[in-house]
DNA sequence: TCAATAGAATTACCAGTAGTCAGTTTTTAT
DNA sequence: ATAAAAACTGACTACTGGTAATTCTATTGA
């Protein structure tokens, strides 16, 4: 239906709008006329496309939720080896493109709608179960059942923790820093040879090249914030 | 002065009737006439008291975050080892009392005021560096300078992901839950023999027993939200 | 003791802000 | 071509943050 695609491209349109007016102005003043002046829309538009401003804003979670995911994604796509799936996860939740301090702000912004707006609590609980999922299908090569579990709670809190970070403190956290943390906390966690230490390092090195080239790509960043 | 100290307690009153307005309805629909309501009077006075909302908010973080660091500290005096303090930190941050779901879900929403308040960014900063500094000073002993600063960050992000955990969540995180997924990371980042566990468990009980009675009693639970 | 005064509280008010609704234009399907 | 459906507009309401003028209350100093 052309009638349901200019819908759904409004709806787009308006989210990003909304997105980038929460990045610009913060949750609490983000006004449905700023959103609607960003997009070059009178604000009875946004609430034509959004029953109210609620359901705007889990849009705007939903949409930046799977931005990200669907980078998770396309870099899981040429993950072959537990090693590689590990390092598509946190390459792709801290790649350049996305991992910056404006797009964490935001973030942390639209965490606190979670708490007292059910479908946003839905996404994230969604979420959260896709990357645990992600992380314990990665590990359960290296570690017995109940570690897998209690490290891909760990990792990704771990991940969520340098995210929030980000976000929060004045000093922006740099791409490669936050990846070297990951890597020291799986240096921990895993257990390692020589070389295990060498797949590792060979599995991050093919992911970052790849990641580059993918989430690089000019396609991919219209896609993305 | 009698009328800076009424204009202290007004204060004091005024926010913590806002954490109760931002625990019931989240930071977005928090409004200055339901403050007062919970305060028992009038919206007005809730602005002669801070000359805005944002300042309002700033003084409701800060308070959290110092009923937190408090227990901190308050515990902190009790610990006469390495191993101690590192429980003192973990225990204070995940005791009965303070980390359930209701001060968890109004400690994210709090969390998306800091990005554009510039006091609370303060705020959050200075609280940032006594964690950290806390976390460095119990784990110095077991490590190395490197991964001393390494770890302290890391379990810092840690705690910071298991509160949001328990405030993004629909299910609430268990206190002992949350303390057993930071003694796993720590038995992860520690090396560890024997007689070190052995020294930690022991650790671990003191400061649980005193938590207990201190944390615990009557006098500390009236400061605390 | 009691006027002066500073600060606490209330009130009326203003400029936005979310959300509704009735009505108009544009698009789509037949 | 035209009827139906959807996109859009603008005016209106109730509420929100914030200001300012006003009233109330308590201390203080002569």
């Amino acid at each position: 239906m052309k009638t349901n695609s200019i819908r759904s491209i409004r709806r787009a349109e308006l989210s990003k709008a909304a997105f980038e007016a929460v990045v610009l102005y913060g949750l609490r003043k983000a006004t449905l006329e700023k959103v609607g002046r960003i997009a070059g829309v009178s604000k009875g538009v946004v609430l034509h496309h959004f029953k109210d401003k609620s359901s705007l804003l889990e849009a705007v979670f939903r949409r930046s939720n799977s931005v990200l995911s669907e980078s998770v994604i396309e870099l899981y796509r040429h993950a072959d080896t537990p090693y590689e799936r590990l390092w598509a996860i946190i390459i792709a939740n801290f790649f350049k493109t996305i991992f910056n301090r404006k797009v964490c702000q935001a973030w942390v912004s639209l965490m606190s709608e979670v708490p007292h707006n059910e479908q946003c609590q839905r996404v994230e609980a969604a979420n959260h179960t896709r990357i645990q999922s992600n992380l314990r299908y990665a590990l359960k090569h290296f570690l017995n059942k109940t570690d897998t579990e209690r490290t891909a709670l760990h990792l990704g809190m771990l991940i969520d923790g340098i995210w929030a970070r980000n976000g929060l403190q004045s000093a922006p956290v740099l791409s490669e820093k936050a990846i070297s943390e990951m890597e020291y906390a799986i240096l921990k966690m895993l257990p390692h040879d020589n070389k295990s230490i060498a797949n590792h390092q060979e599995a991050r090195l093919k992911i970052e090249n790849i990641a580059n080239i993918v989430l690089g790509s000019k396609a991919y960043k219209e896609k993305s914030f």
